[in-house]
RNA sequence: GCCGCCUUAGCUCAGUCGGCCAGAGCGAUUCACUCGUAAUGAAUAGGUCAAGGGUUCGAUUCCCUUAGGCGGCUCCA
C-alpha cells in the first residue's frame, strides 16, 4: 500500500493514493475529459499531489469543448503528414465552434483533399490512440522537430513572447517548460508527435463521427502580411452527433437569412458588375425600407438637437491635409481626379467639411452644444477581398453628426449621444449587441498628448460603464485623433460588425483652429464629438434583413398590405379596402393577376407581407375582411374600420407582428 | 491586396472526358380556367456558356490574362 495523500475532489477532502489520476477518480464518467487542478486544465493522466484541488471537467462545457477541438487539430495534422509528410505545421488552436490547423505544403488543399482527410483523420479517431505527454528541454525539442521551422520558430519565442507569437499559439508553446505530445497506438507505439502545451482528450475515440472538415483557406504565418502564407483548414467538432447536426442546422439557418440571398429574393437591392465592386443600388423595394430608416433617423436627430445640413461628395486634396487624414488614409480612398491644377479626392468622412460650416463665422460660447448632421456619403478603397454584401462596401452613407462643445460640456453630450443611440437601436428591434472601447496603443499613428487621450479614454469609458452594458477592450483600435465607442453587432452566421460610433476629437478642432468666444470674452478651441448611429446605412440596412430575416416589421415593410380577392369578382371590393388604407398612408397592393387563390397565397407568404386581407362573397356583403397573418393563423370577417385600425394602429407604435 | 474555389437563360442549377440545333424547374409573356388559405393547365420568348487572348481542323469545355462572386487571411476613419 503505497503512500497517501490528501486532495479536495469537488468541494470534498479525500485521501487517495499518492500517484493518484483524475482518470481514478473520475474515470467512469465517459463525459469527463479533462480535469482542472489547481484552477489549470490537466491530462486525465496528471498525478495528483498532496494538497490538490480537482475537479472534472466535462466535454460540454467550455474548456472541454476547447481541449476536445484542440485534440481534432492534431487528429487533422496528424493526417495531413500521414497523407503528406512534406506538410510543415504552424498552429492549430480550438476557436469558436470548432478549429483549424497550418500548414505549409506546396500544393494548396481542394474540397476532395478534404474528403480524405476527413476519412484518414476517422481511422485515427477509430485506432483509439491515446494522447501521452512527455517534458522536453527547448534543446532537445529544436533536435526533434529540426523539420519543422515553424514550431520552432516558436520554441524561440516561448515563454513572454508567445501570446504575441500569434494567435493561438501559446496553446503550442504555453509556459516555460515544453512539452510535446505522442500520440501512442493500441500496441504503444508511437504513431505521430506534436509540441504542445496540452491538455489533451484520453483518447481519440472521443472525437468520435461528431466532426468535419469545414474549408481551407490561406493564412498568414503568425497574422502578419510580411510573412508567408500557409494553408489553413477549418474543422468542427463536437461532444455528439447530435451536437454536430445541430451545429450544421444553424448554418444552414442562418445562411438563409443572409442579407446578400434575402436581399435577392426579396427584390430589395444588387450590385451591378457594371457599377463596380461594393457599390450598390437598391430597387424600389428596398428603397422603401432605405426612406422609412432615413426618415425616421433624420426626424429623430431634429428632436435630439441636431441641425440637418449638406455637403458635397467631392474635395479638394488641401482639406483631408488640414484635417490630418490623408497622410494615414490615401491608400484606402479613391485616387484623386486632376483638374484645374488641383487634386480633388472622393469624400471619404463628412467631418472636415462640417468643420468648415462651424468656421464660416463667428462661433459663441451660447450656441454650444453645436450639433450638424447629415446623410454623407462617402467612398472608400476597400481591399478586392474585403467587399461583402451590404456589410462592407466602397459606397456608403453615413448618418454623421458632430457635436462642438466646450470640454465641460463633453461628459454630458456623450452620455446624450449613447442613449441617443441605444434608443435608436432599440427602436429598429435590435437587441444583440455589446460596446467596445477603442483606445490608443504604443503605435505612432496616433496623434495628441498623452493627458489628452486620457481624459477622452476616461470620458468615453465612464459613460460606456454608465450604460451597463457589456463593455470589450479594443487597445489600438482608435482612430488616429481619438478614441471611440462603437457598438458591435452580431449577423446571422456569427459575424460582427461596427456600427454606431461616438468619437472624441480634440485634434481637428486644433488643425482647423475651430473656436469660439468664451463668456468672457476669451476665444476658446471646442472639443468635437463624432457619431453615426447607423454607422452606414447600407450596412444597417443588411443587418435589419438578417435580424429579421426578411420578415420586417410593418413600419419598414415596402408592402405593409396584400389584398388578395377569393375570385376576380372580389377585385373591385378589395381595390376599395386599398384606398382607404391608402388614405391613412399605408403601403397597401391588391393582387389582380390570373394567379389562382392558393398561388396569390403561396406568393404573398413568401414576399413576407405583414398583412394579408382576403375578401370573398362572406366578407363582401358584411364589409369585413378576414386578415391572414405571416405565421398563417387567421381572422375572419373584421369590420373594415376595425381592419385599418389595427393595421395603423401597428405601423404607428413600430412594433413587429 | 494575398491564397483557394467559382462564373451556363432574370433566378436556382443540369450538361459538354474538345465535335450536329446547350437542357430543366422557377420567374416573364400569351391563352384558357374564376377558383376561400403555400404551386391550375398549355403555349411562347429568353443563352457570344463572365470578357479578352492562346492552343486546335474545331473551344462553353484545355491554357493564360482580366472582371465579378464566394470562403478565409491581412485591413477596416
Amino acid at each position: 500500500m503505497s503512500a497517501q495523500i490528501t486532495v479536495h475532489v469537488a468541494g470534498s477532502e479525500r485521501a487517495v493514493a499518492e500517484q493518484t489520476t483524475p482518470a481514478d477518480l473520475f474515470g467512469d464518467d465517459r463525459a469527463v475529459v479533462v480535469a482542472r487542478v489547481n484552477g489549470e486544465l490537466r491530462d486525465l493522466s496528471h498525478p495528483l499531489s498532496e494538497g490538490d484541488t480537482v475537479e472534472p471537467v466535462r466535454i460540454d462545457e467550455e474548456d472541454g469543448l476547447n481541449v476536445l477541438r484542440h485534440s481534432a487539430a492534431h487528429v487533422l495534422a496528424q493526417a495531413v503528414q500521414q497523407v503528406n509528410p512534406k506538410a510543415k505545421l504552424g498552429i492549430g488552436p480550438p476557436v469558436k465552434d470548432g478549429f483549424y490547423y497550418d500548414f505549409d505544403v506546396e500544393e494548396p488543399f481542394n474540397p476532395d483533399d478534404l474528403k480524405q482527410l476527413e476519412k484518414v483523420m476517422q481511422r485515427i479517431i477509430n485506432e483509439g490512440q491515446t494522447f501521452v505527454r512527455r517534458e522536453i528541454s527547448d534543446d532537445e525539442a529544436l533536435a526533434e522537430l529540426k523539420d519543422e521551422p515553424y514550431k520552432c520558430e516558436l520554441i524561440g519565442l516561448k515563454g513572454g513572447a508567445a501570446g504575441e507569437a500569434a494567435e493561438g499559439a501559446n496553446v503550442e508553446v504555453g509556459g516555460a517548460q515544453l512539452t510535446v505530445y505522442d500520440n501512442l497506438r493500441r500496441d504503444g507505439t508511437v504513431a505521430w508527435g506534436d509540441l504542445c502545451r496540452g491538455p489533451h482528450i484520453p483518447s481519440t475515440k472521443l472525437i468520435g463521427n461528431a466532426f468535419k472538415l469545414m474549408r481551407s483557406a490561406a493564412a498568414y504565418w503568425r497574422g502578419s502580411e510580411k510573412n508567408p502564407q500557409l494553408q489553413r483548414i477549418y474543422g468542427t467538432a463536437w461532444p455528439s452527433k447530435d451536437d454536430l447536426k445541430a451545429y450544421l442546422d444553424r448554418l444552414a439557418e442562418a445562411e438563409k437569412r443572409d442579407h446578400r440571398k434575402l436581399g435577392a429574393e426579396l427584390d430589395l437591392f444588387s450590385f451591378p458588375d457594371e457599377i463596380g465592386s461594393g457599390l450598390v443600388v437598391f430597387h424600389p423595394k428596398g428603397g422603401v425600407i432605405k426612406r422609412e430608416m432615413e426618415d425616421y433617423v433624420r426626424r429623430r436627430h431634429i428632436e435630439e438637437g441636431f441641425q440637418y445640413v449638406g455637403t458635397p461628395h467631392i474635395t479638394k486634396q488641401g482639406l483631408f491635409e488640414t484635417s490630418g487624414h490623408l497622410p494615414y488614409y490615401a491608400d484606402t480612398m479613391f485616387p484623386p481626379m486632376e483638374m484645374e491644377g488641383s487634386s480633388y479626392y472622393l469624400k471619404a468622412m463628412n467631418c472636415p467639411m462640417h468643420n468648415l460650416i462651424f468656421r464660416s463665422r463667428g462661433r459663441s460660447y451660447r450656441e454650444l452644444p453645436l450639433r450638424f448632421f447629415e446623410f454623407g456619403s462617402v467612398y472608400r478603397y476597400e481591399k478586392s477581398g474585403v467587399v461583402h454584401g451590404l456589410t462592407r462596401v466602397r459606397g456608403l452613407t453615413q448618418d454623421d453628426s458632430h457635436s462642438y462643445v466646450t470640454p465641460e460640456q463633453a461628459p454630458a453630450e456623450i452620455k446624450h449621444l449613447l442613449s441617443f443611440v441605444l434608443g435608436l437601436l432599440k427602436d429598429f428591434g435590435l437587441d444583440d449587441y455589446y460596446l467596445e472601447l477603442s483606445t490608443r496603443d504604443e503605435s505612432d499613428k496616433f496623434i495628441g498628448s498623452d493627458e489628452q487621450w486620457a481624459e477622452a479614454t476616461r470620458v468615453l469609458e465612464q459613460a460606456a460603464t454608465d450604460t451597463g452594458l457589456e463593455l470589450v477592450a479594443d487597445p489600438g483600435g482608435a482612430a488616429f485623433y481619438g478614441p471611440k465607442i462603437s457598438v458591435q453587432i452580431r449577423d446571422a452566421i456569427g459575424r460582427t460588425w461596427q456600427m454606431s460610433t461616438i468619437q472624441y476629437d480634440f485634434n481637428q478642432p486644433a488643425g482647423f483652429e475651430l473656436e469660439y468666444q468664451a463668456a468672457d470674452g476669451s476665444r476658446q478651441q471646442p472639443v468635437m464629438i463624432h457619431s453615426a448611429k447607423f454607422g452606414s446605412i447600407e450596412r444597417f440596412f443588411g443587418v435589419l434583413v438578417e435580424h429579421y430575416a426578411g420578415a420586417f416589421p410593418p413600419w419598414l415593410s415596402p408592402v405593409q398590405v396584400l389584398g388578395i380577392p377569393v375570385a376576380e369578382e372580389y377585385n373591385g371590393y378589395l381595390a376599395e379596402v386599398a384606398a382607404r388604407l391608402r388614405e391613412r398612408g399605408i403601403r397597401v397592393e391588391v393582387d389582380e393577376s390570373d394567379d389562382r387563390f392558393p398561388k396569390k397565397i403561396r406568393n404573398a407568404s413568401k414576399a413576407k407581407v405583414p398583412f394579408v386581407l382576403i375578401a370573398g362573397e362572406d366578407d363582401r356583403s358584411a364589409g369585413a375582411v378576414s386578415f391572414r397573418y405571416r405565421d398563417g393563423s387567421q381572422k375572419n370577417g373584421v369590420p373594415l374600420d376595425e381592419a385599418v385600425a389595427e393595421i395603423v394602429q401597428a405601423v404607428e407604435a413600430r412594433v413587429q407582428v
